[in-house]
DNA sequence: AAACAAACCGACCAAGCGGTCGGTTTAAGT
DNA sequence: ACTTAAACCGACCGCTTGGTCGGTTTGTTT
């Protein structure tokens, strides 16, 4: 596609354009051929790095989706300030990276287990196994909220986490669908309102 | 498939069936011929009663889908009581339906909707539409229990709706992965928590 | 029983799919 | 210059897909 991707490994290149693909137009809707055109490459080059179209996208998965979600949702909330502010940032700064991208398509990781669940078991192992990594990293995050005194020690930092992770993945389809910007503004305002909710009270003992 | 199925008509045999294998395998990963050979029918008659595959699916989503969604989410908030009694109640049985379904393949609207996203607008249109009708009565369901007295008269309308559809959208995703019934308390807990931080507080004014 | 249309059958088609394989190009080592 | 192997090509295979169509069955009307 440009100039200074050509050195790029064509491993790299042709797994970079399939997640492209993938994430467009679907695992099962897209073919081997589609990304292969798209990179003018033949079947031979593809077969000859992967074995299989099943096993192309697990590749995919394990090197560019895992560090997406890393990049986007784990070390962000990290450090060790108040972790509510840390993933209302974090938040904020995903959805609004979402909002100006006009080719938008989802929240990656729900898209794929949305398309493969129930349907290939191996491929599902590997996403849930980023989705864990996920909620883990959450899970700690708040337990340590609690720890510092920025989370109310009776709220269920297990139960915080599945809320966020649910409200984030139905927040990305949503805005999807319509007026991202908007329904971006509103989930973060209520977002907020929870949090102010879960939030360590003062007078306490 | 049973014995007083016979008499159903065969194009409400074929919507139904229809359904069952999208839902269970999606749209692309469906061909006819499957959904014709669970009914031991011929292509003939499918494409007597459809002019393709696409007019098929759009019937059962104006037909089946849409009318699930009523039962399920729109109806049960329909009542004069608290709306916050009311979505709780709504969301606890519609969870505790995906519970108790051990093929449950997560929620039928959101599925679709992110199989079709950016790949089929006309589909998109009118799985669009369901979603707007959802949204239109949560909203209102919400702006009567401001007028109630049993809802914050500062709390944005939109903004709860939206963020109730969002977690909802997810959790039914994250319970479709793994431990369904200990997410879904967990979710409920949470959905607890912040249903009470936008209750109308008793001193006001 | 003749007529007729609605409902259904199933062989068939072009196109597309994932995957194979014998052969060619490219580039590095000697 | 010769060898060797990695990288790549593209014709090809078997199979499935959505869709077509001439023909048969079924049920109702007269």
């Amino acid at each position: 596609m440009d100039k200074n991707l050509k050195r790029m490994a064509t491993m790299q290149r042709m797994q970079v354009t399939g997640l492209e693909l993938f994430y467009k137009k679907g695992y099962y809707n897209t073919s081997v051929d589609d990304i292969l055109k798209e990179l003018s490459l033949s079947k031979g080059a593809f077969y000859y790095h992967f074995s299989s179209k099943e096993d192309f996208f697990i590749q995919i998965v394990e090197n560019l989706v895992v560090r997406k979600i890393y990049s986007m949702l784990i070390e962000p909330i990290e450090g060790h300030e108040n972790p509510l502010d840390l993933i209302t940032n974090c938040f904020e700064d995903a959805l609004e990276t979402a909002v100006h991208n006009e080719l938008d398509y989802g929240f990656v990781l729900s898209n794929f287990i949305n398309e493969f669940n129930g349907r290939n078991p191996k491929i599902m192992k590997h996403l849930s196994d980023i989705l864990k990594i996920w909620e883990v990293n959450l899970v700690s995050s708040i337990q340590k909220g609690k720890f510092n005194g920025h989370i109310d020690r009776h709220v269920d930092a297990e139960g915080v986490a599945i809320y966020l992770m649910s409200s984030y993945i139905g927040i990305r389809t949503l805005m999807v669908e319509m007026a991202p910007s908007a329904r971006k503004y509103r989930f973060m305002t209520q977002l907020r309102q929870y949090f102010k909710s879960i939030e360590s009270k003062p007078q306490t003992v």
